[in-house]
RNA sequence: GCCUACAUAGCUCAGUGGUAGAGCACUUCCUUGGUAAGGAAGAGGUCACCAGUUCAAGUCUGGUUGUAGGCUCCA
């Protein structure tokens, strides 16, 4: 009896197997298509490869390939099989590290050679043949002294300093494939002919350990699927979304330009992204009035002195353009709008009775960005902010945090965003004292008082240490860009320290000068940022309200120019965008060019319509809609300004 | 900032050391039309910038600037 096992299956059915039998033997004793599709399995919770032996009573789950873990554990897989074909490529290469990552995977290694884009078909070729070769991936386990002995012996000198920081106790554990070892937790896909459908997409430098202080590394990304159907429908997906990218339609339809004599990150807004900035602080300001905000007005341009009391320059120098000297005394660009508020707040007594106050408005801040992080609208140095903040008395604090929050749904249920992450940003110990100032109580306890709105408030997010402003913690409201790059949207911040730092007071009602706590907020993000993610979020297909052309007049012929004006000055007075195609041109040809140009309403005049006093409607996604008097098509689209329909976004 | 790549007409892109090209857009003319491209002609370039190699450089080399993909950092 000794020598049998009962293995709980996830239907809770028990099997009866023999001591030392494989998650592969059990899945062949179930169905030879079953072993097929399993990469791995699950043993009392437990990810192993498919091969390990199972000696005790044990639940078992296999892991199939339809299943996301499965395919983590193909990609990286794939990053093994890359990393192989690169050694035996380039055998002076040093191995790091080889994660997956969301679909897909990468590999870092040290090398005195810049891989270019014919290198990645070869290795692409050389993986192939690995695959071919259907290699049996074996798991080794070692202490930590064989461990070491063994990858100084590869001469492999980064996977020892990855042995060396790994705990004694811990049994250390390596795959090989033929001649091939990695380090390596697993579980891995248990041969290289499983491998079989992936392409390998860029090179890249990256720092080991993601350190800037350590060597630059040569990065190789990829992507694997079990099916080729799959891994084509990605690359497919990839290429559609670079087409949303807001540089491309940015510059197609004429939102936003850059110019090299004008700088780097410093954006120009065409006259079609001015009237989007424009119906955002239009939306802004409605919003804020009525959640009881006042409208302030500060300098670009300030005296060190200032950022001296606020600590910027302590915290956050090297984000900030450096001084200029203005007859002897050093003035710096604004990289945040906060100090001028404060001195706002300051500029006269304030009684419990008049806070919360509330200071609002859409400054233009400068910060200095490093030249390789600036991205399109995403990542500029020049930045109007949908800024405002907040000071109110600790018991009031809860209240205006959730009013805030509430906010950024309201303005997300407007423009349809639905896929998005709240982060809540606190500090880290280390950091105390450099980059965030060094209070850790008060650290402590706002952070405390932050998660329980957050709970309070039902609100769902992620906790990411070390990530605070230097003045407190922060909930940013993480988004992803159409290539999939991760920004920080929306923001709400915290801050305990800097209104005492400049004696702001208000009185109690026992008389007593008690400092206010601040909120600072952002829920549109920048203009520069938010539009942006709008041009991406909808493909540059906006709503109404929003679209810079809203209407296009197209006369059939010249003959009716005069009605067509008459028409354009309607929609005109209406105050509706409204342009007029007047080219000596066919329909189809004016058609075709107001869909490029996204403009969602086609008016066609013709005969017919100036005979009736009607305008022929045609739609984007959706054509011709029919013939309509003017007023009434004046009035419809009006209330879908003012109603900020969405009408073709989803 | 770091690694790598790229920079040719307004836009998208050909052009591997020997007279600078295409399509679209633009201008003019013809055409006056009915729901995604009517026709013809014309204009438009210091091949990002600065050096160098060469009889000769858009093309080769170096530097600068800008952009892209990452790393690091952030609204």
């Amino acid at each position: 009896m000794e020598n049998i096992i009962n293995i709980t299956l996830p239907d809770g059915s028990i099997k009866s197997v023999e001591a030392g039998s494989s998650p592969a033997d059990i899945a062949l004793s179930i169905g030879e298509g079953l072993l097929r599709s399993s990469v791995a399995a699950r043993i009392d919770g437990v990810l192993i490869d498919l091969n390990t032996p199972i000696n005790s009573d044990a639940s078992i789950e296999l892991i199939t390939s339809r299943s996301e873990e499965a395919h983590d554990i193909l990609l990286h897989s794939t990053a093994h099989l890359m990393a192989q074909a690169v050694k035996e490529l380039y055998p002076d290469v040093k191995i790091t590290i080889g994660p997956s990552i969301k679909n897909q995977f990468y590999y870092d290694f040290d090398l005195d050679y810049a891989f270019n884009d014919s290198d990645l078909e070869k290795i692409e070729i050389k993986m192939k043949e690995i695959s071919k070769r259907n290699l049996i991936v074996n798991r080794l386990e070692f202490s930590r002294q064989e461990a070491i002995e063994e990858f100084t012996k590869l001469n492999e000198d980064y996977k020892v300093e990855i042995i060396e920081g790994i705990s004694d106790d811990d049994r250390i554990s390596a795959y090989r494939q033929g001649e091939f070892i990695d380090l390596c937790k697993g579980p891995h896909i248990p041969s290289t002919g499983k491998i079989k459908y992936f392409k390998l997409l860029s090179t890249s430098g990256a720092y080991w350990r993601g350190d800037e202080k350590n060597k630059m590394l040569k990065r190789i990304y990829g992507t694997s699927f079990f099916d080729k159907k799959a891994l084509r429908a990605y690359l497919l997906m990839l290429e559609e979304a670079k087409k949303r990218d807001h540089r491309k339609l940015g510059k197609e339809l004429e939102i936003f330009t850059f110019d090299e004599e004008v700088g780097p990150g410093l954006p120009l807004w065409l006259p079609n992204g001015a009237t989007m900035v424009d119906e955002l602080e239009k939306l802004a300001k409605s919003t804020e009035r009525n959640a009881g905000y006042v409208q302030v007005r500060t300098p670009h341009l300030t005296k060190g002195i200032l950022y001296e009391r606020s600590g910027h320059l302590e915290h956050y120098k090297k984000d900030m353009f450096p001084a200029m000297d203005i007859d002897g005394t050093e003035y710096y660009v604004k990289p945040m709008n906060c100090p001028h508020h404060h001195k706002i707040y300051d500029a006269k007594k304030r009684s419990y009775r008049d806070l919360p106050v509330r200071l609002a408005e859409y400054g233009t801040c400068y910060r200095y960005e490093k030249s390789g992080q600036l991205f399109g609208l995403m990542r500029v140095r020049s930045m109007q902010m949908n800024d405002a903040h907040i000071y109110c008395t600790p018991d009031q604090f809860k209240d205006e945090f959730l009013a805030v929050c509430k906010m950024y749904s309201e303005y997300f249920e407007i423009f349809g965003i639905e896929k998005y992450q709240m982060r809540l940003s606190v500090h880290s110990k280390e950091g105390l004292g450099d980059k965030f100032v060094d209070e850790p109580e008060l650290w402590e306890q706002t952070e405390k008082s932050v998660r329980e709105a957050l709970v309070e408030g039902k609100i769902d997010f992620v906790e990411s240490v070390g990530d605070a402003a230097f003045y407190g913690p922060k909930i940013d409201v993480q988004v992803w860009s159409a290539i999939g790059k991760e920004f920080t949207l929306a923001t709400n911040q915290v801050d305990f320290a800097i209104p005492s730092r400049f004696g702001l007071t208000y009185t109690d009602e026992h008389g007593k000068e008690l400092t206010p706590l601040c909120i600072h907020r952002a829920p549109l993000s920048t203009h520069e940022r938010f539009i942006g993610f709008l041009i991406e979020h909808f493909a540059g297909d906006f709503p109404l309200w929003l679209a810079p052309i809203q209407v296009i007049i197209i006369p059939v012929s010249e003959k009716y120019h005069t009605y067509a004006n008459e028409v354009k000055d309607q929609f005109f007075n209406s105050e509706i965008r409204v342009e007029m195609d007047d080219r000596s041109e066919k329909v189809g040809a004016k058609i075709r060019l107001a869909e490029i140009r996204k403009i969602p309403v086609m008016l066609i005049v013709g005969e017919r319509e100036m005979e009736e006093q009607t305008l022929s409607v045609r739609r984007r996604h959706e054509g011709d809609i029919g013939s309509f008097p003017l007023n009434l098509t004046i009035e419809e689209l009006k209330s879908e300004i003012i109603s900020k329909s969405r009408r073709y976004s989803e």
